[in-house]
DNA sequence: TATTGTTATACTCTATAACTATA
DNA sequence: TATAGTTATAGAGTATAACAATA
């Protein structure tokens, strides 16, 4: 039996190849998150690329900035970023002078993470580019459907938790 | 100076480590854009996982059952899949027996593809895994805001492309 | 015994260069 | 010469196991 394609549903055409079908599969969430996260990454990573930040530097800049003091451990919950993965990033970021390891007083085994004013420069730079970014992400969307977009993100994002 | 937070622009919370302040991060879209992909994609991915298909075999099966005989650089350039990458994912879908690749007339230097009966058959299934997928994703976003976000997904897809 | 940071390693995805056979 | 498929390989990003220091 073949399947058939309800034409109303289909949001604006969008042409991957040239001219190929792509089957059903234009229909479906998945392709389309994945396009847009493609493309909305293209554009930060290009946007942070001047200050030699990956995403994951600037992010990671980012919470320990907002939480001084912080050990690493943390930050890898925080941003879903596994702890030997984290030592790569710290080492990068600590070779530039961008971040201070001291170890911490009250349990030695850890380190309190603090950005340095070189960091703190670099991070403030990296901040205005990537206000811009989201200037042009969101003047791609469309005002009316940004907050909407972002609710739905967030719902989205919380899939597999717990429901609250 | 000190970036001020406009805090009515905030979606519903995000919590994503113990109690760790994200910085700003729980303002920008490329973060949701992200966490979001993998929450959805996770989901898509078990629910594939019965039918031993990963990601790119779907959307390979599902362009090739929609263009009989196509080839496979036509595939790669519809699904942004290299060419070498392609061969693996052939390779292994016609081990399974759910493709086949016959050398075409008019070009005998390209690969004719087609989904065979038993390709069809698994293709079916994973299908109607994928729409009950869908429907999870569809609940949780809500249904008023469906269109919406596809929409607005679509037009994030189209960002570097030429604006038409 | 458990936890923090670390090292080494592996696995997946994706990307590039170069070969072959056809055109 | 250019293209289709292929091979080999390399690079990100992410994941796990095990060890030393500390709790």
């Amino acid at each position: 039996m073949k399947k058939q394609r309800p034409a109303s549903r289909a949001p604006s055409r969008l042409v991957t190849g040239a001219g190929v079908d792509i089957g059903d599969l234009d229909r479906q969430v998945g392709f389309f998150l994945r396009l847009a996260q493609v493309a909305v990454f293209k554009d930060l990573v290009a946007a942070l690329e001047p200050f030699g930040l990956r995403l994951t530097d600037y992010s990671v800049l980012l919470v320990i900035e907002a939480n001084p003091g912080l050990k690493q451990q943390s930050i890898g919950e925080a941003l879903r970023i596994q702890r030997p993965n984290l030592v790569v990033i710290i080492d990068g970021l600590e070779r530039r002078g961008l971040v201070r390891r001291s170890v911490a007083r009250r349990d030695r085994r850890s380190h309190a993470l603090r950005i340095t004013p070189a960091g703190a420069a670099v991070l403030e730079e990296a901040n205005a580019a990537q206000a811009a970014h989201e200037a042009r992400i969101r003047a791609a969307v469309g005002p009316s459907d940004w907050a909407a977009l972002l609710e739905a993100l967030a719902r989205l994002a919380r899939l597999g938790s717990s429901p609250t």
